[in-house]
DNA sequence: TACCGCACGTGTTCACGTTCACATGGTGCG
DNA sequence: CGCACCATGTGAACGTGAACACGTGCGGTA
């Protein structure tokens, strides 16, 4: 609502939730204040990194204090858009659909699974942690009823491109993509891609070259 | 074995894997030649990126040609380590870790599930997927058993720190955290992580954005 | 009320990755 | 045998993000 047109760089963007998450331990252990060095070393990145990613948001710190852990959190969250809940559709009720749906740990954290989807009419019906499987082809009606933001696709690779296809047709403009293929959406829509594969072939990567030569490595995750 | 001391940057590193799989795709469509056009379409980046990244591992392709796909491949394959097996072991059976050891995805590409292990001996000795759950006291034992590369941590966000701390002792260097947790290790063990809700809590910061005010996205993942 | 110390906020410098544009050299045709 | 075409490989420009260092302002103290 407020005008907020300052432009946030998009690695930042992705260590707000990891600070959101050291807060959220914080004023769980009824911490009042932090300082931006000790807040790093639970987020394991640099101070100086903390400081500038948090000055995006506003100048929120006292100096010669540090950040209040309480206003901070609210500020984040807002930021982040974690006021209010994102209803979550998940499409494929495999193995990986069915784990995220059994997961549970989306729903705590704002994003309920309102719904799940698969192309197979022999899983419709069946029940998966309190959610009964719908054919795919009801995707319109079903984001139209409850409004859902974002879509998960935990189907085979083949299947992802139309997938997505239909999540954007749908109205859906925020994607996360578990399967293993390159999908292409909208510059409207934004998309997020997790592959278990590509994470054990970089990590091998790495471990060859460990074994084979002088050793060189990534010391850190580098999401 | 060669005087393998080219350094690639991560970001390329990061990216193998995705032309790798797309190569995979042609081979089996019995293309024989790719030039880096077409190839950084099937991989969602531009030509430019493709080439660059290629030339890190040597001159391979025919200038007026293209690249051979049957060779790129095969080169490929040695350099990111793929030509022999890397055993994994996942540590914690809850839901996500079951979901894992089901997935299969892993055993196909080269990462045959060695180990499951868990801190509740009242998992130990359950049968998941073909393996039986051992007690996570047993991991040194079970690392020098078979020569396990990889550990991957499937635990609550309480112990992933400790559970991460007992794969390098084990001599484990390779680390993939499923856990919401930032964990440190020595400089000399690779680490990579997933985090569900982050990802989710990225897509809805610019979900926000978009409803919010004038629209702003990253069109493309970032991974 | 004035001074001191401390941690934030930020302008600057530096490194990395991306993009561009073109020289290079291989292929095939005449 | 030479020429024209074409896609690779790469140096250089550009942009973005990381690291640094210091100015700034607030709180505490005497």
């Amino acid at each position: 609502m407020a005008e907020r047109a300052r432009r946030i760089p998009e690695a930042t963007v992705a260590r707000l939730p990891v600070y959101l998450r050291c807060l959220l331990e914080l004023a769980e252990a009824k911490i009042a204040t932090i300082s931006s060095e000790r807040l790093a070393e639970l987020a394991g990145v640099n101070a100086a990194k903390v400081r500038k990613d948090l000055s995006y948001l506003g100048s929120y710190g006292t100096r010669g204090v540090g950040y209040d852990v309480e206003y901070l959190l609210f500020q984040m969250s807002r930021e982040l858009g974690l006021t209010q809940d994102w209803p979550v559709v998940i499409v494929g009720v495999g193995n990986l659909g069915q784990a995220l749906a059994n997961y549970g740990g989306f729903t705590d954290r704002g994003f309920p699974i309102a719904a799940l989807v698969d192309a197979d009419r022999a899983k419709v019906g069946q029940k998966v942690h309190g959610n009964v499987v719908r054919h795919i082809d009801e995707l319109p009606a079903i984001a139209a009823e409850v409004g859902i933001a974002i879509g998960i696709i935990a189907t085979p690779a083949g299947a992802a491109q139309e997938v997505a296809d239909r999540l954007v047709a749908a109205g859906i403009a925020s994607i996360l993509n578990f399967a293993p293929a390159v999908i292409a959406v909208p510059p409207s829509t934004s998309l997020r891609k997790v592959d278990l594969a590509v994470e054990l072939q970089i990590l091998s990567f790495y471990q060859q070259r460990r074994s084979g030569s002088i050793a060189v490595g990534p010391e850190r995750a580098a999401n």
